[in-house]
RNA sequence: GGAGAGAUGGCUGAGUGGUCGAAAGCGAUCGCCUGCUAAGCGAUUGUACGCCCCUAAAAGGUGUACCGCGGGUUCAAAUCCCGCUCUCUCCGCCA
């Protein structure tokens, strides 16, 4: 969330950036509010101030043994104020607390002001597409044909957007997975951790998920519990409620998890394949930093995430989401897009995030200066490095071959006992 | 699932209704002392929010809140009552 001072001494800057994203937020409501509660709040610390004051007092006259009854009077309505006052502060704090939860964050000044995805500026691009002397086929068809990925089959065990993987797919899944965990840990200095994949609703409200995204969680029944949709929740919330020491930082995390997403409202995109699943498997990084460091260490979590791609030998391009397409915690996000030859497309892969100080001051992770003393929010900063189903699309697309096969990319063999094809018969 | 014990500041640990943001010790920081180190002496040592001052911020002054979380009793709660969460021990069950 947004700083409560910053927003009530900026109203028309936050109006403008808010309307750069296409949003119209109630930012009046937002200054009713808090006005309120300063002076709700100035009026009940004056009388708690009063009752503290008579408080000492009537303990002086017990122990001396005075009459203390006038006091005691007088201060049962004070209290009885105080009681209502209180209800009247909760209230509206609440309400407070209701509107600046929803209100995104401010899109750092290099984002580029555009209405759609269509206006994403290309940041760069590495590789080639693939020639091919064939019609490349779609990830699903060439999955199928090797009886490596089972879509019905994981529509019959669970439902629609649900995957069986078999065999060398599972395999590949997993080679993916430890690849992408190794080079991160040993290459970039990542830390490795792995989380609980339920979270409460702490979690969740300290990374944005909530209390505005509820449609896209999967909650558990009976519990306040929620599945992940990324790694992001559980990571970045290990630091929830604490106080770091700046030496601490820059601190680098890297998590395998499997992720569950609602897809509300995706009705009818990617029906097919691996693309759009309600469960899928991802390598997340996360960083904290300080906040004069934020902005290259995204720079830096960007090319740790493109570092994969560049040894799997599949081209991509990096483009730099701009004002619309931004997302609700982010203040500056680039996506990974891979390009997948059987869809004819460029198709995001990774979105890696400066949140800056946003899901810190919602989830109150701060750190000291070691000159000053002083305690302020770090920044948090993440990116997929990578989604592990839509690396399987990738290698897939663009390492068939015309027989059918799927050639494994060098950089994986290790990973796969030396297997360096796919064929039909495992 | 059953039974019991506990949760206080960076840490240990006192505190069973009033002058307690909280004793004491440890740690840390600064200063003194010191050839160096150790010891010793003195001071300081949480977070948040509001107001004043100032205003770019900080510092400073002042008030309020916070002793796991939420509610209740009371003029007054770390302290009494209720609910919850978490931790530990024992029994059961289980990968």
């Amino acid at each position: 969330m947004l700083d409560i001072k910053f927003l009530r001494e900026n109203l028309d800057l936050v109006r403008r950036k808010m309307l750069e994203r296409g949003q119209d937020i109630d930012l009046d409501r937002f200054s009713s509010m808090e006005a309120k509660r300063r002076n709700i709040l100035q009026e009940v610390e004056s009388m708690r101030s009063e009752r503290n004051q008579a408080s000492k007092e009537i303990g002086r006259k017990k122990v001396q043994k005075e009459d203390a009854s006038a006091i005691i009077a007088r201060m049962a309505d004070v209290s009885a104020r105080i009681k209502e006052l209180d209800e009247l502060l909760k209230e509206t704090e609440d309400a407070l607390r209701d509107v600046v939860m929803i209100i995104p964050n401010i899109p750092h000044e290099s984002v580029a002001y555009g209405a759609s995805s269509e206006d994403n500026p290309v940041v760069r691009t590495w590789g080639e597409k693939p020639v091919f002397d064939f019609v490349p086929k779609p990830h699903w068809e060439i999955g199928e044909y090797l009886n490596i990925l089972d879509f019905a089959r994981g529509a019959k065990i669970t439902g629609a957007r649900f995957t069986l993987y078999r065999g060398l797919g599972a395999q590949l899944e997993r080679a993916l997975i430890n690849f992408m965990l190794d080079l991160h840990t040993s290459a970039h200095g990542y830390t490795e951790v792995l989380t609980p994949f339920m979270v409460n609703k702490e979690s969740m409200t300290g990374t944005g998920q909530l209390p505005k995204f509820a449609e896209d969680l999967f909650k558990i029944e009976g519990l306040d519990y929620y599945l992940i949709p990324t790694a992001e929740v559980p990571v970045t919330n290990i630091h929830q409620e604490e106080i770091l020491e700046e030496k601490a930082l820059p601190i680098y995390y890297v998590a395998y998890s499997p992720c569950f997403r609602a897809e509300a409202g995706s009705y009818g995109k990617d029906t097919r394949g691996l693309i759009r699943q309600h469960q899928f498997n991802k390598v997340e990084l996360v960083k904290f930093t300080t906040p004069e460091t934020s902005y290259n260490e995204l720079e830096k979590l960007t090319l740790n995430a493109e570092e994969i791609l560049k040894r799997l030998g599949i081209h991509y391009r990096t483009v730099s989401l701009c004002t619309a397409d931004l997302g609700f915690s982010s203040a500056k996000t680039y996506d990974l897009e891979a390009w997948l030859p059987g869809q004819d497309a460029y198709r995001e892969i990774s979105s890696c995030s400066d949140f800056e100080d946003f899901q810190a001051r919602r989830a109150s992770i701060r750190f000291r200066r070691e000159a000053s003393g002083r305690v302020e929010f770090l920044h948090t900063l993440n990116g997929s490095g990578l989604a592990v189903g839509r690396t399987v699309v990738a290698v897939l697309e663009n390492y068939q071959q015309k027989d059918g096969t799927v050639i494994i990319p060098e950089a994986l063999r290790p990973y796969m006992k030396g297997v360096d094809r796919i064929t039909p018969a495992g």
